[in-house]
Formats: structure tokens, sequence, C-alpha cells
RNA sequence: GCCGAGGUAGCUCAGCCUGGUAGAGCACUUGACUGAAAAUCAAGGUGUCCCCAGUUCAAAUCUGGGCCUCGGCA
């Protein structure tokens, strides 16, 4: 890698409480690199503990980006999420160092490292709330008489409503703005596993941690500083959970056993989508992953 | 001990009156996914219907007995 333009970048994907973060973290510790966050969630400011953010330690031995730099009361798009995610790797690059990027929000993972179009035109957020109250089979309706051809789900509101979005602009097909343009790098993917049970168990343990380290506060000083409950950051897990006890339906006893049974459901969607990809190669992180990462990263033209 | 309510899927429960051998939500498994993706949507399996006996062509459902749980009264 020189000049801004790196031959190669790793990718460290895999499910929640794999521990893919601190793997992440002494990785680039051992390879003289930074940390790209691919995370839906982390993304935003203010909320640290849910999120899983890397801790103040890590953070002050390695360089991380795209951690805490949007307004949790706004919507961080996966859109803003490749722009900003190419110009860290590129900076990072451009000083010698090596990008690798981390997390385990899939569709974002997979719109940069396969350079998705995303159809090239930007959320309408008044549109978005007039449509979202007209029933399912109306707003497939609209779809189809806008683009008789489009394919997709015709049952789920949040697609129709997207495709609606787009085509009211840019025009039918939907298909055309469908397309792809990989990065100017080669993405080396590498997938974490572990046995189902082992990871069950971390989840569990994390889970508790994060109600003791103080959850529910934070979760009410997101509500206090102007967050709505209904702003992505706060349905993720813990935060969805968080709210639910806030509002009397969890008790704080039962608190980390929903969280923990989201987080399994979530682990488990999570490892089916990168199953499907050939592109993966596996480690198993049930003892610690990091020698064979290195071992295969130091074998890559890097 | 008496009175009342109840025992049906892993969980919470509907069905029982008016018999035709069972259903919802959640959980679970699987799938979809191109500017909300930790979101959203879909498909699928799941059962000694507490036990025993009786009535009946047929019982989760009706009758009798028993066991257990939860309230209230003692």
């Amino acid at each position: 890698m020189q000049g801004g333009r790196p031959a190669s970048v790793p990718l460290l994907l895999g499910p929640t409480g794999i521990g893919k973060s601190r793997a992440a973290f002494e990785v680039a510790r051992a390879l003289g690199g930074e940390i790209v966050v691919c995370d839906s969630r982390q993304v935003y400011d203010r909320l640290d503990i849910a999120t899983n953010k890397p801790s103040r330690e890590e953070m002050r031995e390695v360089r991380y980006h795209l951690v805490g730099i949007a307004d949790p009361r706004t919507t961080y798009t996966v859109f803003e999420f490749v722009e900003a995610a190419n110009r860290a790797i590129a900076d990072i690059a451009a000083r010698g160092r090596l990008p690798i990027v981390e997390g385990g929000s899939m569709l974002w993972a997979d719109a940069l490292a396969e350079g998705f179009s995303l159809a090239g035109v930007p959320p309408r957020p008044d549109r978005r709330a007039e449509l979202e109250r007209l029933p399912v089979a109306e707003l497939a309706g609209i779809v189809r008489r806008l683009d008789p051809e489009a394919t997709l789900d015709e049952r789920n509101p949040v697609r129709l409503v997207r495709a609606i979005e787009v085509l009211e602009v840019a025009g039918p097909p939907l298909a055309r703005l469908r397309t792809r343009r990989p990065p100017p790098w080669t993405p080396l993917r590498i997938g974490l596993t572990a046995d189902l049970g082992v990871v069950d168990l971390r989840l569990a343990r994390r889970s508790r941690r994060q109600v003791e380290r103080g959850l529910v506060e934070e979760t009410r000083a997101a509500l206090a500083y102007g967050v709505p409950a209904d702003a992505p950051v706060l349905t993720g897990i813990g935060y969805a959970e968080a709210l639910a006890h806030i509002r009397g339906e969890v008790s704080l006893e039962a608190l980390p056993e929903v969280m923990a049974r989201s987080n399994r459901r979530y682990a488990r969607r999570q490892l089916r989508w990168l199953r499907r990809n050939p592109a993966i190669t596996w480690f198993d992180a049930t003892a610690d992953p990091v020698p064979g990462i290195l071992d295969f990263l130091r074998a890559q033209p890097i």
C-alpha cells in the first residue's frame, strides 16, 4: 500500500458477542493498523454501553474511525457510512497504515466491499411519513403502478416505502438503479464463528454486565437529551429492552435475559447472512483467533 | 379444613357453554434484504389438551373420582 491506495483491506466480520472488536484491536496493534468500525449503532454519540463501543483504553492505543460520530437524534444511513468509510480507508492508507474494517452490520459491510449504488436517491422523510400511514396493499399497488417490473417483498412496508421514494424521483425500472461498483481495493473477508453455546454464554454475561454498568441510566439520559424513543440508536438491542423496562413492561431482574434473547436471535441472523458468502475465510473464536488471522493476513499481498 | 379460580405448544393464553381427537402471540428453525439493516418482512415444525374411570359411533370439551397450583376464609 502506498499513496493512499491500499491493495487490500481486511474486513473482520462476525456475530455479536463473538469478540471481533477485541480481535480487531489485537490485529491492528500487531500490524500497525487503524480500525474502521462498520456498525450501525456505534456510529452514534452518547450511547456507549449497549452499542459495545471500544473501551477508552483500546481507543487510546489504536486509532478508531466512525465511532460516535453521529448525533443520536438523527439517522445515519448506509450511504453515509460507505462514503465515510472509503474516506477513512484512503486517509489511513495515505499515512502508511493498514486500514482494518471491523463490525457486524452486514448490509453496511456488503455495501462497502461490493460497492452498492444504493439507488442514488436520498431518503425523503416527509414523503416517507406520508407513505407510512398507508396500508401495505396500497403501497404495493403504488409500486406496481410506478414499476410493473419491480421485484421486491410486497408485504414489507419498509421495502415498499423505500421503493416508492426512489421510483418517484428516479423513475423505473428499479432494477437499473441497483448496481455495483467495487472499491479500488481487494476485500479480505474474515469471518469469526464459534459453537452457538459459547456465543450464547458470552451474550448472557455481556447483557448482565451492561445492565450493571448503567444501561438504564444511559437510556434515560438519552431520552432527556432529546433522542426520540424511535430513533435508530434506541431501536438497537439493549436500548429497546431498556425502554420497555422504563415503560414498566420488563422488570430490572428480567432485563438481562430479555436482552440476551434478542442478542441470540441477532447473532444467528448475522451468521446466516455471512454463511452464504463464499468469499469469507473463517476462524473459530472459541479460543483466541488472532494468531490464525495474523498468519492469514501475513500471507496476503497487503 | 372450607369456599372460589385454574391445570391445553418452551412461555402467556384462547377453545370447553352448543362433543367430530387443537389454535394465537412470543420463543425456536429457515428465508428475503442496494440510502431505516441491532431495522423490517415472510415461511415452517412444535403438543401424554394433569391423571384414572364412565357416558358416547366419537371426549380438550359432558359426568364421577383423584392429584397439583393460585387466591380468600379459617
